[in-house]
DNA sequence: CTCCTCGCTTGACCCAGATCAAGGTCCCGC
DNA sequence: GCGGGACCTTGATCTGGGTCAAGCGAGGAG
């Protein structure tokens, strides 16, 4: 996330950056400006906890820049990402006070937050807001079952393979990528939260990584930078089919 | 489930057996009356396969009867279960045609099927049913989160015990059962789709099971019937955190 | 009654990925 | 420039669960 540390501290919402996507994408003015009364901005250092599992959360918020994620910790220390969110997901749950996963900041990030009893109020009778979080919430329920298909029956290295496709897809969207040419992007995570991610350790995350660019199928500019030269070739390595639709 | 093999033709709402808990829990007679017009009962018999990943799907569901399955399959035949529907859930995406997994009917199963389309010009306009289905995909959406944890992190015991208590908090639930008695339930699922749902081999379910019987943990009744002599003990073997809440 | 099949159990062995351990690299503060 | 701490890589070894294989028990068909 390139999310060059604006300080955002009150922004029209006519200039958000996430206007069109985020949980207020489909609001009219009338509703913008019922929401922009009901929200603040808040913003986060990298490696900062936003909320722990199982603390109050009075707001509910879209997250405008950076990277957050959510997890879980068993009482050993093992953890499992549950969530990864990027611009213009979705943070809270309405109606539940308590949250059940810690939310920490991967990189800066800021957010837009709503006042949550009024939020759950707007919920109410602003049916377009209602919908949209239903599909947002929809997108992210798909997002969950191919990572549970990930967790439960990949390989290391079809692990990190689809990890990368996923951020690439993320990251790159939209950027006018075009079929054939490299692409390249930046690893929001660090090798340790990879782990967390995949259900693996930062040693086998290493490896594998190491493994893919001996291979050729990427290179790494740094840690972070990721190159890839032949996009399918990268996608052959998820062990996902073939098909399911052309690049992106 | 002992899913007394009823097939419903024709029900009238107000006598469903998931009248209070589906997407339809908080309609009112006018709006129940306008879901009776789009409905209509289908039965389908163990194993039998409702829909396939990529096919398209003329209506959405309730389950109304049954245990159903959502599932990926790769290529090669591994296959991960991502969705376990009991009484009440709900099948299908408003707004997409196109199924994204396997549905399976995992016992005999009876649906409350919805025409699509009426049923999304419904959500429009039917408050009521559009957030009820909101609040089902969100708690969808943490029990699913609560799974990546099993499938990342946890052993084949701990993946075990916690399948096992998560049945038998679905099965039982409201049955009556007292702290301190015996907790009895039925698996609705065979060692092999309880492989899928947990991403280990049914040899590897087996031995767990045989294990935790050993152990004084459970004691079975034939091959499907379990018997928890002792709840919290099953609770320990989880790996989750103990407190988490009094018995269900 | 016998045979077959399906679901399950158990044993023997193996390997992918975890664990333990030792550096390496980069960046920041002094 | 130097020291320290993140973060990452790589090697050696261990092990939980996968794989392969054999056999059991119950129910259904003939």
């Amino acid at each position: 996330m390139q999310h060059t540390d604006f300080k955002i501290e009150k922004v029209d919402c006519s200039a958000c950056p996430i206007r069109h996507r985020a949980v207020c994408a489909r609001c009219d003015a009338d509703e913008l400006e019922r929401l922009s009364q009901i929200k603040f901005y808040r913003n986060f250092k990298a490696g900062e906890t936003i909320v722990w599992a199982g603390d109050d959360l009075d707001f509910v918020a879209s997250v405008v820049g950076g990277v957050a994620s959510l997890a879980q910790t068993m009482e050993d220390g093992r953890r499992q990402m549950v969530g990864l969110l990027l611009a213009s997901d979705f943070i809270g749950r309405p109606n539940r006070k308590t949250v059940a996963y810690d939310v920490t900041a991967v990189s800066d990030v800021t957010l837009c937050c709503f006042r949550r009893k009024p939020f759950e109020e707007l919920l109410v009778d602003t049916p377009h807001v209602s919908q949209r979080l239903l599909e947002m919430t929809l997108d992210e329920l798909d997002a969950a079952r191919e990572w549970m298909l990930i967790l439960g029956r990949k390989t290391a290295r079809e692990k990190i393979a689809s990890f990368l496709s996923i951020i690439a897809r993320r990251e790159t969207h939209g950027s006018g990528a075009e079929v054939g040419s490299d692409v390249v992007f930046e690893l929001p995570l660090t090798r340790e939260a990879m782990a967390d991610y995949l259900g693996l350790t930062l040693e086998t995350v290493s490896r594998q990584m190491s493994g893919l660019k001996r291979d050729g199928v990427i290179q790494l500019e740094g840690k972070r930078r990721v190159v890839v030269p032949d996009f399918n070739t990268l996608l052959d390595e998820t062990g996902d089919d073939a098909d399911g639709g052309v690049l992106f």
